[in-house]
This record gives C-alpha cells, structure tokens and sequence, in this order.
DNA sequence: AAGAATGCCGAGCTAGTTTATCGGGATTAG
DNA sequence: CTAATCCCGATAAACTAGCTCGGCATTCTT
C-alpha cells in the first residue's frame, strides 16, 4: 500500500515549486539539491507533470519549472494520479471498471476497495499545495493539514 | 497504490472460510480452484495469516483451515497489516515513526500523508468479514459495506 | 498397515518494475 | 560564445511480485 518515491519525490518538488511560485522559474538542480533526489531522476519524474499541464517550463539559462496554476489550484490527487495511475487499492476498481470483476459475478470483496478507494481520493483531492506550504508559513506547526472545511 | 495480490489473495480467502465459518475446516484447495489462485502461491499467503492467529489449522485428510474467531471479530485491516505490513503511503508515516523525516527537519508532505493514513486505516478497521459476507445474503445488492455508523 | 488427503516449509526462479544513470541534443541569458 | 538549463531516448542495476518445486509431517479412511 505504498506510493512509490516518483509519487513521493514529485508531490515534494511540487511543494517547492509552490513555495517559490511568484519568484520566476526555480531550475530542477536546485530541487534536486534541496530535497536530496537524483537530479537525472528528478527529470524523468517532471517530465510528464509538465505534460500533464501542471507545471509549465522555462528554457535556457535562468530557465526552470513554474507551476502551471496557483497552489491553490492543484490538488495533491492530480499530481500523485499523474505519477502513479489511477488511485485505487486493486486494479479492478481503477478508472471506469464499472462491470464486476471477471473472474466472480458477484465478488464480495470489491465493496472493500470501492469504499477504500473513494475515501483515498477524497483525502487527496481535498488537499490542495496551498494547504501544504501554509503549515510552513503557520509556525505553531501543530497544525493538521485539510482540515479546513 | 496498489495493494499487492497477497493482500487481494488473502482478504478473498478470509472471506471464503468466513463463508463456511460453521462447516468445519475447508482445505486449501478448494480455495485456489473457487477463487481460481494458485494453490501453492495461496500456501505461502495463509501462512503468515495462521501465524499471526487469524486463522486456524487442522491437519491430515479431512484438514483445513478454520477462522480462529468469528467473522465479526476480524477486521479487514488485520488481515492486511499481516500481508502487506503497516498500512501507509509512504514509509515515514508508517510504524511508531514518530520522528519527522531525517532528510527534512520540518517536511511539508508529511501531514498529507499521515492524514491519508488514517483515513485507510479507518476504513479497513471499521469492515469486518461479517460486513464483508453480509452482502451475500442480502440479495438487494446494492447494499454499501460498512457503512452502519 | 497402507494410502490418500491434507497441512508445513524452505529454496529457487522468472519476468517485470523501480530507481536510477548515461549521453547527447535544443534553447536561451548574458 | 559559453554556461546554464530543459528535453529525451536508451540502458543498467537492484529489487520485488508472483509464482513453482520438492519433500516432509500429520491424520483420516479402508
């Protein structure tokens, strides 16, 4: 049940990039150095973030990555969807697998991973990068994240 | 985020021996070939299941494999933890880490996943078997698992 | 007593995935 | 022109998931 470390290492580099938002492009070396990830890693893991529309980029020297809208607007469950797939526990509850699964016309179990999938993705969507980066600005640091309703 | 077929593999076959809780032991086999697994990859998965003490063994011909409580005692996540280890996105937040992130004295992504933690850990606390094989006898179908709160 | 049905268990194996690394090209500020 | 940066396909090393094998131990049935 574990995101793997392209999910883990882009939801960070997404937190610093909404840190930094209305300071011009921050380039990935930089990144890479402040939360200790292969800079040649960093890249394949940026990579389709941009593609994705959530990050854009900037060329040449002084170039680098800004995020493609305000932190506000990106959700923690875009970024982790974009890295990992669809979020859901067994494959058979991912996407629009609305039929049952294949191998049982009624699988019991399925009712488990809908319930368990539904209740990830509100967890993920409820937080934007905004929420993420205020708790750095709130120095009680006791702060739970989200839970702003 | 996926959970790995062990931990599919398992929760299937816990809901099988809930299923035939009274009925005495039921073999191993006649688990592989109703929920079409492996029967020797099924072995390895009930192992660790008999000893953590979720499941009992009754030896030689006419042996098996019983619940070693009843279906309302035993929570899918139990059945999980023992499969998969400690139900967490990442592996910071899992255990009695307690501590923040050795790379990061105050690591940002941390409350997102600690909360996201909880939320799964919630859900697969609050189904049991019982829940789980209650939609098999309640032909309506359409019944949500677990949600009597 | 024999034989079949079962559980118990350590070892190995294969294909795929994850986590990088390499090498080089394209673009742009200064 | 040069250094900094993004872009990107290819490869490699390590790990892991998902089985498979072989054999022993126990118990029921005949």
């Amino acid at each position: 049940m574990r995101l793997s470390a392209k999910g883990e290492y882009g939801v960070r580099a997404m937190t610093i990039l909404a840190l930094y938002f209305r300071t011009g492009p921050i380039p990935l070396r930089e990144i890479a150095r402040r939360e200790n990830i292969s800079y040649q890693f960093l890249e394949q893991i940026v990579l389709p973030l941009r593609r994705a529309g959530l990050i854009n980029s900037v060329r040449g020297a002084k170039g680098g990555y800004t995020l493609a809208r305000p932190p506000e607007q990106i959700k923690v469950g875009e970024i982790v969807r974009v890295l990992e797939g669809p979020i859901a526990p067994v494959e058979c509850v991912a996407d629009g697998n609305e039929e049952s699964c294949a191998r049982s016309p009624a699988c019991l179990t399925r009712g488990i991973w809908e319930k368990l999938r539904d209740r990830m993705e509100q967890v993920l969507d409820e937080i934007t990068l905004a929420d993420v980066i205020c708790v750095a600005n709130d120095k009680t640091g006791k702060t739970k994240i989200g839970d702003g309703r």
